[in-house]
RNA sequence: GGGCGCAUAGCUCAGCGGUAGAGCGCCGCUCUUACAAAGCGGAUGUCGGCGGUUCAAAUCCGUCUGUGCCCACCA
């Protein structure tokens, strides 16, 4: 043995392998290899081309803002598809693009002009629209740098925007055919307002809040003649246009029909009968305010009540008298006061928490308002939506999304899709001086002349999205893209926005593609989480920007623990400390790798017949199959998160751990052994980095270029079983004697370790032993086993011996030296009880009759083998005890 | 109010009828010529409580408790 232990860490033997670094740096490595992806044109992809088609669209983001850890998941998830596909010579299609999101990008474009002082009235519509533009040139870019980073395969020269001009054709398109069919009108109802934007909204982008209010009750009417009502917002009272109580409520039937005095102002309301009053709730009657209040609308509607608004656009009282101008906040409490003064206020306001509307983009509190908008009648686009999940044409994973989905789609509402916004696609309609009303298509002319006016009012941002599907790919023109690339493979995006676009998508899809759905699956998955799995947001300061930790991990660190992270449909949590386990990882392959090309590992020639193969090499080419079956299995499940862990402990448990280290002794002596190892390594590595790549793909493609010396890993072959030659099956390459011997050679292994812990010997210490394993399979391994454990010939003195049943055959270990002799009397005391507990749990349990009747013939199996190892553990054990200076066989 | 889900090792989660798993963390010992971002060894759980089905339950059923999410309503 060499006595050289002075070798430096920064020199030494790694310099017959110069190419490679002693540590992985993904700062260095990562940067110019996207750029080179891009350039080789490896992630465009061709209409003509007469490979089967793959296509994802990116959910596309907000051109607000940047990129979070919830896109970098997402595009993970993606990106790893598609790598996946195109290695698997699919003619892929990863659709890259961004959303112009309306009310979002407007507002955040109205923050950055009132830095400046101005609001954008002082613009003007056509200049504030210029700026938005300019925004979204400034911001888009740093998504698309965001993108390069993370390594996302997209298909850049298709890149889209839903406010793009082809894009804007398809919205007017699918308008006009909706408008003519029907399906689109214009009417006047209760929406949702926001007076801080001047817009309505639509009720999923409401966000419901519990908010502290207070409910008063005010006396309407005179002496017999009255009625006490209860409110939270009194300032409505002023548009009161009834009263309503329960039909059957005896307390009210003889006011029925009748009129009563409406407070402040003067006004005779009637006393209605409606089966919306809940007689148990409050007084059992209910002031009524069609104009500002949804159920009242309908009430009112039903009783042909009249429509009072009280309220403008800003929420400030409307309607002559001492109100006028009042917020309606402000109003609340003056009306309230006033009401007190007229001694109508018959009990004390109490407090009372309500769940209240806001406005998802700017949390003011929403004003039910009663407006002129555009609808889209969504009854036969839902009912067709959900046929087509219900009927299995589309898929939905994992399943228990399903009932979200039905539960959405089959309640829905018409859909309010306009918008009193100008950032958007403007409603393509004209009116005329006369009350005309003209849907413009896009080979249509505008009318034009005297009164002719389009109208203000812009699309609700989900019109748009909801076409993303064939909508960049050039649809309503029939080209080759759409032929090719429609419908989509794969919807890969969050529940969250199940609602929002998924449901959007099908609506349309259908629709417009005659009653082809947008794509045959939808894969979603959940919202990333911190350490600790809560939400993360940037008030709560546990946001992370993915860009710091791919700058200090790399972006292959990031990705392999979202991966890793991702079970189908449940949130992810991610801490910093789950990334650098990734970069270990990264770092563990790239020093594989080294190990590998410093010892001649080659990927060139066939691999040797399976008669030269040693039980090793035939143990990791036969798990390497398992993995490469279970790794496609879990993809088709889009099973990431298993995958990722497969992928995880096969290469670093089985090929680093234990392969690498059993052939070291092969490698160390040379000749046709290690000529033979040399090509296994070379394949096995070869397979798991390819596996590996679609997670990782910067790594990856560094170590896998290297290795074979091939152009790029993004276009190499996904694997297939290997096969070796003399040995060929069905299924592939796999040998069960093999996976069972080396297993065995584990467990000596790692019982010897344990004994040399236990004793407190060094890990380098060479321990004089004798290692006798004549007439066992585990003859073959002596070199292995021997350079593994430090084992020297044995010498004098005291010997314990560890011993394992192999295949027939005892394998005994002397190990000479000083021994703690108390430690390990101690120690076997323990693994006989253990052993001993065993054996009689498995002989219960055999002698089970309702258990043998029953059980699977593998269950009874596995139950027999451990009673035969607990048996043997226990022979043999016995026989260690006894061998103990001073021991007679049997334990305390 | 309705629906869905979750409670498993210190933390975050797999497992979902046959004798408890991973990552990180923790405790030892080691710079053993790929890697200390590593190697080797070790400890840690009445699988939320209670009942039931079964030869057998973390796994199926019921129930309670805690917790999360979605929807609806809220005068």
């Amino acid at each position: 043995m060499t006595e050289n232990t002075q070798q430096s860490p920064d020199r030494g033997p790694m310099d017959s392998a110069p190419e490679l670094p002693t540590q992985y740096a993904p700062a260095e490595v990562e940067g110019p290899l996207y750029e080179r992806w891009v350039e080789r044109g490896y992630f465009e992809a061709d209409a003509k081309s007469d490979k089967e088609p793959y296509t994802i669209v990116i959910p596309p983001p907000n051109v607000t803002g940047s990129l979070h850890l919830g896109h970098a998941f997402e595009h993970t998830l993606i990106d790893a598809l598609t790598r996946r596909k195109r290695m698997q010579g699919f003619e892929v299609l990863w659709q890259p693009g961004m959303d112009h999101a309306g009310i979002a990008t407007q507002n955040v474009v109205e923050r950055e002009l009132a830095k400046e002082g101005k609001s954008r009235h002082d613009l003007g519509r056509e200049a504030f629209v210029e700026r938005v533009w300019q925004w979204k040139a400034e911001s888009g870019g740093q998504i698309s740098g965001q993108m390069r980073r993370l390594g996302d395969g997209v298909a850049w020269s298709r890149e889209r925007f839903t406010m793009d001009e082809g894009l804007s054709k398809a919205v007017q398109t699918i308008f006009k055919k909706l408008y003519d069919d029907e399906l689109i009108y214009r009417a006047e109802r209760i929406i949702n307002w926001c007076p801080r934007c001047l817009t309505a909204i639509s009720d999923i982008e409401v966000e419901y809040q519990d908010d502290d209010g207070e409910l008063v009750s005010i006396r309407y009417g005179e002496g017999d003649a009255s009625i006490v009502v209860a409110t939270t917002r009194a300032e409505t009272m002023l548009g009161d246009t009834a009263v309503a109580v329960h039909p059957e409520d005896e307390r009210y039937k003889h006011l029925v029909g009748t009129e009563i005095e409406l407070p402040l102002t003067g006004r005779r309301i009637p006393v209605v009968a409606d089966e919306h009053v809940d007689p148990e709730f409050g007084t059992g009657a209910v002031k009524v305010t069609p104009a500002h209040d949804p159920n009242d609308f309908e009430i009112g509607r039903r009783h042909d009540l009249p429509s009072l608004t009280v309220l403008d656009e800003h929420g400030v009282i409307t309607v002559h008298g001492p109100f006028l101008g009042l917020d309606r906040f402000e109003a609340r409490s003056t009306i309230v006061g006033a009401l007190r003064a007229e001694g109508r206020i018959v009990a004390e306001k109490r407090p009372y928490t309500h769940s209240v509307g806001h406005c998802s983009r700017c949390k003011t509190t929403l004003e039910p308002r009663q407006s002129m908008q555009w609808w889209v009648k969504v009854g036969p686009l839902a009912e067709a939506a959900s046929k087509a999940v219900r009927e299995g044409d589309v898929a939905i994973h994992p399943k228990e999304m399903e009932s979200r989905y039905f539960g959405w789609v089959d309640n829905l509402h018409d859909w309010c899709i306009s918008r009193q916004l100008w950032w958007g696609h403007r409603i393509p309609v004209w009116y005329g001086p006369n009350g005309e009303m003209v849907c413009v298509g896009p080979d249509d002319e505008a009318p034009t002349g005297e009164g002719w006016h389009q109208e203000t009012d812009v699309l609700d941002t989900w019109f748009s999205s909801g076409l993303w599907p064939f909508s960049t790919l050039g649809w309503p023109e029939k080209t080759e893209s759409v032929a090719k690339f429609y419908p989509n493979s794969v919807l890969v995006t969050g529940y969250d926005i199940l609602f929002f676009w998924v449901v959007r998508m099908m609506m349309f899809g259908l629709y417009a593609m005659d009653g082809t759905p947008p794509f045959h699956t939808i894969a979603l998955h959940g919202m990333v989480r911190d350490q600790f799995g809560k939400k993360m947001s940037k008030s709560f300061g546990n946001a992370v920007n993915p860009l710091d930790w791919m700058d200090k991990y790399g972006s292959d660190a990031v990705r392999f623990t979202l991966a890793r992270g991702a079970n189908p449909g449940v949130d992810v949590p991610i801490g910093e400390d789950w990334v650098q386990g990734s970069r270990n990882f990264a770092n563990k392959l790239w020093n594989a790798t080294r190990f590998a090309m410093m010892n001649g590992a080659t990927v060139e020639g066939e691999l040797p017949a399976a008669d030269r193969l040693s039980a090793t090499d035939r143990w990791i080419l036969s798990r390497l199959n398992s993995v490469v079956a279970e790794v496609d299995a879990y993809y088709d499940d889009y099973q990431f998160a298993k995958l990722s862990d497969t992928l995880f402990h096969f290469a670093w448990d089985e090929v680093f751990d234990w392969y690498v280290e059993l052939s070291k002794a092969t490698f160390a002596k040379g000749g046709p052994e290690a000529e033979v190892s040399r090509r296994v390594l070379g394949e096995v590595l070869d397979v798991t980095l390819r596996l590996l790549h679609p997670v990782v793909p910067f790594v990856t493609e560094t170590l896998w270029t290297t290795l074979t010396g091939r152009e790029s890993v993004v276009i190499a072959d996904w694997p297939a079983t290997v096969l070796v030659p003399g040995a060929d099956a069905p299924g592939g390459f796999r040998d069960a004697a093999a996976e069972q011997e080396i297993a065995t050679v584990q467990q000596v292994v790692t019982e010897v370790r344990r004994f040399r812990s236990d004793q407190g010997l060094q890990p380098g210490q060479k321990v004089p032993a004798r290692l006798d394993l004549t007439g066992t399979a585990l003859a073959a391994h002596e070199d292995a086993m021997r350079s593994l454990l430090r084992l020297q010939p044995a010498g004098e003195g005291f010997s314990a011996t560890a011993s394992l049943p192999v295949a027939g055959a005892t394998v005994a270990l002397d190990l000479s030296g000083t021994i703690d002799v108390e430690a390990e009397r101690k120690r076997l005391a323990k693994a006989l009880a253990a052993a001993e507990k065993d054996k009689a749990q498995s002989t219960a349990k055999l002698g089970n009759e309702a258990f043998l009747a029953k059980a699977a013939e593998a269950a009874v199996e596995k139950i027999r083998k451990r009673l035969e190892t607990a048996e043997a553990d226990i022979e043999r054990i016995t026989a260690q005890l006894a061998a103990l200076p001073g021991g007679n066989g049997t334990t305390a």
